[in-house]
DNA sequence: GACTACCTAGAGTATATACTCTAATAATAC
DNA sequence: GTATTATTAGAGTATATACTCTAGGTAGTC
């Protein structure tokens, strides 16, 4: 592989694991055994890298998100888009830890970033318009729809910061995809006072599979009740 | 006023305005005008600074959250409850936005965390509860109630951190607690499928009185479908 | 072999950051 | 007044961080 690529995968394996913050250029450099120099040749500065990973979360997540104009929905359409989603912010899990700070270091990381964002809003809106086609949930106004694609973003973007902070240990390290796509329980624990009658069962067992499995897991306390 | 707590005040409000990452023991010094000496005398390090604030921050939402349990809840309860907690988000608005950095430095800071979390959590689901006996929202499983306050909190805590991210310039500056509190219309749209036909009117009216007034405000792009 | 374009090493730098140390000054107690 | 304690200044330090610079290698081409 090119050293170029091996910077980028390194940087964004530790960037992940550690934190953006925690690792500096020369960590990476010593990571993959090459010397700084050799680094700054690839690469202006740490935030081109940065950029560069964020260009192919968008890349990857654009491309999740297609929804097909041709036909209807399904149920397994959304399980797909669910899926996805959560397995993109995984691999790309550091980015929404320092997003505010790393969009205050470089404007044209914010202005994408606002556009992804709207992206991925009128893309959850479409997905809920769509699904009332396919009679999956009730048609919806506009607006409505509007403001439960914004909660949906929030809850989805949000979720592993939740299981982060709210984990025992160390943020890090004790976090695993599985419990991260415990995330699609509460998107759609979101979703079902919408579900059509024709469709609540088969979603509602749906949202089971991901329930959190022990109190524990979710690293809350001992409130049993959760 | 004491040096000591003309630190704590300084240092909350340059966290504010700056990120706790932007801001160093340094610069609150020479922002108070007095030495770093004089700063390190009062405090053991930056740790305990942040952690000082976060007891009053934690002081503060407890407080604001106290139910009392011997009384119905009314709609003014719940307006209270959600102008208070967006109050005290918009006081102490640098913590989220570091959040995890935060607790992976400071253990007991993650300690004391994780148990506010779980306060608020049970505080969210027990006014749920209390809205439901005072007939304003339909009554829920307990299972449901604690996924629907789950979400709730996830909308709160960080529905600043997308507004920062979605505006266009940088993040700091340009938020106002009025903006911040359109983050309640979210939160009362989430409620919205379970309101009772008694009392759906008047929440859809207060709903209103929440909406993001134009579309540019809230940093989004051009899309007039929001 | 010589020219060129690409790649790499590694020492080095300017700046920042959290924090320390000593000595001096103010406040208080007796 | 004197002893003690609390507070402050300000220079200084160890470490880290992002990044630079020079010199040299390597690969391909003619």
């Amino acid at each position: 592989m090119k050293t170029r690529d091996k910077i980028l995968l390194s940087s964004l394996e530790l960037f992940n694991e550690q934190g953006e913050r925690n690792v500096t250029t020369n960590h990476i450099a010593a990571y993959l055994a090459i010397s700084p120099g050799n680094l700054y040749y690839h690469f202006r500065n740490k935030s081109d890298i940065i950029y560069e990973i964020f260009q192919e979360y968008e890349k990857l997540v654009d491309f999740y998100l297609d929804i097909p104009e041709d036909r209807l929905l399904t149920l397994d359409d959304m399980t797909f888009y669910l899926e996805s989603v959560f397995d993109g912010l995984w691999s790309y899990r550091f980015f929404h830890r320092d997003l505010e700070y790393l969009l205050d270091r470089d404007p044209r990381l914010r202005s994408d970033y606002r556009e992804f964002t709207n992206r991925c809003l009128a893309a959850i809106s479409r997905i809920f318009e769509k699904l009332a086609d396919a009679g999956i949930v009730e048609p919806q106004p506009e607006g409505l729809r509007a403001a439960m694609s914004l909660n949906v973003w929030l809850v989805i973007t949000n979720w592993m910061a939740f299981l982060k902070t709210a984990h025992a240990a160390k943020a890090s390290a004790c976090l695993t995809i599985h419990e991260l796509k415990q995330g699609i329980y509460q998107v759609l624990t979101l979703e079902l006072p919408y579900l059509t009658p024709a469709y609540r069962e088969q979603v509602m067992a749906l949202r089971e599979k991901y329930r959190p499995t022990m109190p524990e897991q979710k690293g809350m306390l001992e409130s049993p009740a959760y």
